[in-house]
DNA sequence: GTCTATAGCACGATAGAC
DNA sequence: GTCTATCGTGCTATAGAC
């Protein structure tokens, strides 16, 4: 079975919106002009316009398509565990994606965490719905395994949640491939996350 | 003791530098422009060069006092502490620091994280000096708590770092005042990195 | 679909009055 | 120290040819 063929209109689409997040990534969202995006999309500014009506629209693109692809990625990933997977078996995994996700798609990942306070109001209210709604698979996972007993009761989960989504979102700005692997950081998160760093109380030394 | 009054321009030169710090925190840096920052010091967008000979000259100005801030707290709340403080103390004291100058200074924080990426790459070359100077404080504390065996010595210590202040920072991004205090915060922080959210095996259920 | 050309506006920075 | 006025440039977006 062969793939359909994108129309010409769709694969120009697809490298406008590619060029946009590695502009905005880098300049910001008043800072990424129109000219320097067409430039990097090999296109003319007013072509631009063809494919999407405003710059507004364009940051609006690169943001849902980041967050999407997100989401996706990481329903996909928890389907494929078995129903009787642990708690930290869905943690680990979700550690595993979210990282893997982000470095893949690194353009939009750092496009959207560095512009989103710049971008314009009704374009963020817009975008917020998905936002939230990862947010929702996270708090999941996390309630479910301590409703289970595997983490402690005494964890505030928001504040979990909040921690974990803050030193994940930022391997994104030094995240080098090379030495240590994605796998690697996610497991070393994961395990300091789940176990703590301090040598457990009680333990010889 | 009188505190020596400032000269007029140290006043206005401070009231265009947290006003820079607001605009560049909220625009970025390509959409903060010297008439709105001028407009938020109450002054008019000529006025701002007698302070700053350019834009570039203000975001690193910004830059600097936020880490230095930083620099100065963090060094100021290790003092303090006892010399037979153990590293789960100092590592929490460090937690609580850095939380608190960031929301104190949030402004700056804020503008500094946002901006960062944006920021002309010889303004950044010379900043980067105290941000390396910062995170050598963080990994003197971590490697001085695992030399002395109090954190274990399977933890990847780097990894450790870019965890806690990935978390830490964003929380200039989501912490308001009214609900949890900084302290609840940076105490929830220390103990999850301490000693992680898993119920610890070997533990009766 | 992509181009050229341009309208209308805002930018950073400077000069010189007060 | 702060002002007004302005230079030269570059911005988003549109119009219409190809």
């Amino acid at each position: 079975m062969m793939t359909k063929p994108l129309a010409k209109s769709a694969v120009s689409q697809k490298r406008v919106l590619d060029a946009a997040a590695r502009i905005f990534r880098d300049y910001g969202y008043a800072g990424a002009t129109m000219r320097v995006i067409a430039e990097e999309a090999g296109l003319k500014a007013g072509s631009l316009y063809y494919h999407y009506q405003s710059k507004d629209a364009l940051i609006g693109a690169v943001l849902d398509v980041g967050m999407n692809a997100a989401i996706e990625a990481m329903n996909a990933a928890l389907a494929t565990l078995p129903p009787e997977a642990t708690g930290r078996q869905r943690l680990e995994a979700a550690f595993r994606t979210h990282v893997a996700t982000i470095i893949a798609n690194g353009d939009y990942s750092l496009a959207t965490s560095r512009v989103y306070g710049q971008v314009p109001a009704a374009i963020r209210a817009q975008h917020e719905k998905l936002r939230d709604h990862y947010g929702l698979i996270w708090r999941n996972i996390l309630a479910t395994a301590q409703r289970h007993g595997e983490f402690r009761g005494d964890v505030n989960l928001t504040l979990a949640r909040l921690l974990i989504l803050g030193a994940l979102n930022w391997t994104a700005e030094w995240f080098k491939p090379g030495n240590r692997s994605i796998d690697d950081v996610a497991r070393g998160f994961a395990a300091i996350v789940m176990d703590g760093i301090a040598v457990p109380a009680g333990t010889a030394s």
